[in-house]
RNA sequence: GGGCGGAUAGCUCAGUUGGGAGAGCGCAGCCCUUACAAGGCUGAGGUCACAGGUUCAAUCCCUGUUCCGCCUACCA
């Protein structure tokens, strides 16, 4: 749902752009998404019984190929069923030859200048993906767990106890993870804190073990936490590892835990090989037998997942390479704090900015197969001098015959792949050429905008605008779009594992593509995750059906349904029988007013996509549509080109403006659903429309307004709803033709009101009309107020008024009684108390219903008791 | 711990420089009017979370409180 709606947005900003007269590219494409491709092929094969390492890496490569061909092409497919107009012919993926090439281009510079460097310290390691993850491929999850006080006997002779201090001759150390003990290498505390300040530089027995370890000083002990003494595992805690190299000498590191999670050699015997977790059990279980668990508590932490397969991960010290990136930052923040990038909504540059000045450097390598190979070799002879400066490696753009350093032929490549996310960032100008000076590069580098959500801001935005300002003196885009999450009804984060996945696939079987893309568009504010509904996506199906019936009934009454072509000129419609230059501006009022209308709301379309207000846009051209197009002026126009009224001038200019104002809506309503305006429009007579696709032509923008048509519209409007209300107040048949007086406050009114009568006669069913600025209130009559003018309907002859006021009369007295009998059982404790909660609840609403029931038959009454006509009667 | 966002009609949510409280769905009444009953018309329903402040005027600006959601972090 989230590529869909991103898909939808994007696509908006294409045709839009388009039809405005750009020259868009739109490049599709896919990156390999190493780790979560792996593993899907990884367990395909475990299915079948084997796995990578028996395959072989070149075989599990090609396997890995075959399964992206084939379902790689789901995405593209998913894609085109959107509507995505996207430049197919240049669709890339980050393992083609040309982005490879960028790719290796980039790390070799990069390594030149000293800013990709290898190095041993510790990582996020997944023990089930088998690979290293960056910072930000950990996802943490608050879990409940326990907080262990274990002592740790101090070494005899124990020293003399300080005041107040530690009795019974331990240290006691609190844990959440407590197998890792058995690479603990010392105990920290803070240089201040009384209670240890005379054991530090003595040392501890760590249990279950026979070394022994320092109690050290470090000041980023919390002296109010647990006991105030931390046990260091420098080798299994990003903290400890820093206190271990600030340490003067540096502690000692013992590996404990192994890249697959079980337990080494250094953990003892008694515990080697062991699952993490099985080991933590025995543990505790040792530890407890040895009476060395002061206590237990809750406690809640956060604890690393994979973000790929959600295994717990693990600290792990290994080789890694990594990108230097603390001076690229720099600028990548300059560009936004200077505008040259904009963030959008702009609180997203917060949390970028916030990212970016704590960035640390990206670890790149990753322990797998599916990916970009390291361009680094290593020399395994080492022949010269020169080449073990080097240490025997081997940076290249081409894959090396010889060691350049000593001739050796015994040349390895590195085992490693890259971070997808590497080959991700060069995107931008990977896909147009690069590192060749390319005509493309020079026509679309930099891009005008970066459509994604902000789960990638890191990730991705981040790391292009740092990789395009450093490869390409340019940012890579402009504008970035941050748009909203896709939740489900509950405002829960879809996920497979709750079930509350919806397939966009499905929706669009439903309810067709186009009521899905509205859905996601009209429900996409800024800054506000969408709850996805589908009976949201049901209501607009209905707004693509009431488009299409309207498009239907202009159809219907172009007469001859299908006007011959004609050739030059400015062209013509043929209605009954006249041919060409029909007037362009309609003369009647409801025909201007809609296309002053029309004008307003292409406006704020143009105005809110400019901005990415898509849910403007599009709640705007639906209001106009629906509300304004139908709801008014096509029934106005029915006066027109009904055959029984108007002449046949004004049904031609009728006529027109149907036409006209049916393809610009289709036209400024094409971005948001492509497929049902390109129908519609091709059945349009050629001459409205003279380009081949909907696609290709002009999106409307800065149309002539007409606001004295839209001021004097509203005298008509204010008209019409006012006898409808009284119409539907008192329950006056709709087959029924009125009388109507109006008394209007102002003489322009009264102009209007007079010289539009037919207006009110169709939409309002008058029969005869009386209106002026000195008209009397009829007697017997009913009155609706507006701002304009005061509206009567005489009542006499329409309802037999004494008849009608018995009626409700009776009906308000049934009604008082179910009110009061209601009002009873509602007040009975009995009833309160034993029926379910729900019976009560909808009993009350049922009250709650009584009750403005009989509000509104007293307001019936009451007009009809003011109309005074009883004494008539 | 730090930061960000939200709280508006029964539900889901708009509300762009402070002056009218809105939409969709749902609900009630009437209507099969020759484009559309997947429709039309009419209507009911809200102290815009709470408390203060600024202003002639606050849903909107400021302060605080409560309740949600998210991001981020070296409390073992």
């Amino acid at each position: 749902m989230g590529h869909a709606l991103n898909t939808v947005l994007q696509d908006i900003l294409s045709r839009w752009k388009r039809m405005s007269g750009s020259n868009v590219l739109w490049l599709p494409g896919t990156d390999h998404a190493g780790i979560a491709t792996q593993n899907v092929v990884e367990k395909q094969l475990a299915a079948e019984g084997t796995d990578r390492h028996n395959l072989g890496r070149e075989a599990f490569i090609k396997r890995i190929w075959k399964w992206k061909t084939e379902y790689g092409g789901k995405i593209i497919h998913q894609l085109k069923r959107l509507g995505a107009s996207c430049d197919w012919s240049r669709e890339r993926f980050t393992l083609d030859e040309g982005l490879s090439k960028a790719v290796r281009e980039v790390f070799v510079r990069l390594y030149e200048e000293g800013l990709i460097y290898r190095d041993n310290r510790l990582i996020n390691w997944c023990p089930r993906c088998h690979t290293a993850l960056s910072d930000l491929e950990v996802e943490y999850e608050e879990l409940e767990g326990n907080l262990t006080y274990i002592k740790y006997p101090l070494t005899p002779p124990v020293p003399p106890l300080s005041k107040g201090g530690i009795e019974g001759g331990y240290i006691t150390v609190a844990t959440t993870r407590p197998e890792t003990m058995l690479g603990d290498t010392a105990v920290a505390v803070h240089p201040d804190d009384n209670r240890y300040k005379n054991f530090i530089g003595k040392t501890v027995d760590l249990p279950l073990t026979k070394r022994k370890i320092l109690i050290i000083p470090d000041n980023v002990v919390d002296p109010s936490f647990g006991t105030g003494a931390v046990k260091v595992t420098p080798s299994h805690d990003f903290n400890d590892e820093a206190i271990a190299k600030r340490h003067s000498p540096p502690l000692e590191f013992i590996t404990v835990i192994g890249a697959d999670g079980r337990m080494t050699a250094n953990a003892g015997n008694r515990y080697a090989g062991m699952d993490r977790y099985e080991c933590r059990k025995l543990v505790l279980k040792d530890l407890n037998e040895l009476n060395l668990i002061e206590k237990k508590e809750k406690h809640k932490y956060a604890v690393g997942h994979c973000y790929r397969c959600k295994t717990i991960t693990e600290p792990l010290s290994t080789p890694q390479w990594y990108v230097n990136v603390q001076f690229i930052a720099r600028d990548a923040i300059r560009v936004v704090k200077e505008g040259k990038i904009k963030i959008i909504p702009k609180t997203w540059e917060n949390t970028y900015f916030a990212w970016m000045e704590n960035i640390k450097d990206w670890c790149i390598s990753r322990q797998i197969w599916w990916g970009h190979r390291i361009p680094v070799w290593y020399c395994k002879e080492m022949k010269n001098e020169k080449c073990r400066i080097q240490n025997g490696t081997v940076v290249s753009r081409e894959t090396p015959e010889e060691c350049p350093h000593c001739g050796s032929k015994k040349l390895i490549q590195d085992e490693d792949v890259l971070d997808t996310w590497f080959s991700s960032a060069l995107w931008p100008f990977s896909t147009l050429g690069w590192p060749d000076e390319t005509a493309d590069l020079k026509t679309f580098y930099p891009t005008n905008v970066l459509v994604t959500a902000f789960d990638i801001i890191f990730f991705w935005v981040a790391r292009m605008i740092m990789m395009g300002i450093k490869f390409m003196g340019e940012v890579p885009f402009r504008d970035v779009y941050i748009h909203a999450l896709v939740r489900d009804i509950k405002g829960q984060k879809m996920s497979k594992s709750k079930g509350n996945v919806v397939d966009p696939l499905i929706m669009m079987d439903r309810y067709g593509t186009d009521a899905f893309r509205f859905t996601l568009v009209a429900l996409a504010a800024q800054g506000r995750d969408i709850k996805f509904s589908e009976e949201r996506v049901e209501g607009y199906r209905h707004f693509v059906n009431k488009l299409w019936n309207a498009a239907r009934f202009i159809m219907m009454n172009i007469n001859p349904p299908n006007p011959p072509l004609v050739k030059g000129g400015e062209g013509g419609l043929f209605i009954k029988g006249v041919q060409g230059g029909i007037s362009h501006s309609p003369h009647d009022l409801a025909g201007r007013w809609i296309l002053s209308r029309l004008a307003d709301v292409a406006d704020d379309i143009n105005r809110a996509l400019e901005e990415y207000r898509f849910n403007d846009a599009a709640n705007s051209i639906y209001q106009f549509i629906w509300h304004e197009f139908c709801d008014w002026y096509i029934e106005m126009a029915k006066s027109e080109i009904q055959p029984v009224s108007g002449g046949p001038k004004s049904e031609i200019g009728a006529m027109w403006c149907l036409l006209y104002t049916l393809d610009t809506s289709l036209r400024l309503l094409h971005p948001f659903m492509p497929f049902v305006t390109e129908e519609i429009w091709q059945k349009i007579p050629h001459p409205i429309h003279p380009s081949p696709s909907i696609m290709i032509s002009d999106y409307p923008r800065s149309l002539p307004r007409d606001h004295r048509a839209e001021e004097d519209m509203s005298y008509i409007i204010e008209a019409v709803m006012g006898i409808r209300t009284i119409r539907g107040e008192l329950n006056i048949s709709p087959s029924l033709k009125i009388n109507v007086s109006i008394k209007t406050f102002s003489k322009t009114a009264e102009n209007i009101l007079g010289e539009n009568v037919q207006y009110l006669k169709i939409l309002a069913k008058v029969d005869k009309i009386e209106m002026g600025m000195t008209v009397e209130k009829p007697e017997g009559s009913a009155t609706a107020v507006k701002s304009s003018m005061e509206i009567y309907v005489p009542l006499k002859g329409v309802l037999n008024i004494e008849a009608e006021i018995n009626r409700l009369e009776k009906d308000i007295a049934e009604v008082e009684e179910s009110i009061a009998f209601l009002n009873k059982k509602l007040l009975n404790e009995e009833f309160l108390q034993k029926a379910p909660a729900e019976v009560v609840k909808k009993e009350k609403a049922k009250y709650e219903k009584l009750i403005s029931m009989k509000e509104r038959i007293g307001g019936s009454i009451k007009m009809l008791k003011e109309a005074e006509v009883r004494n008539e009667a």
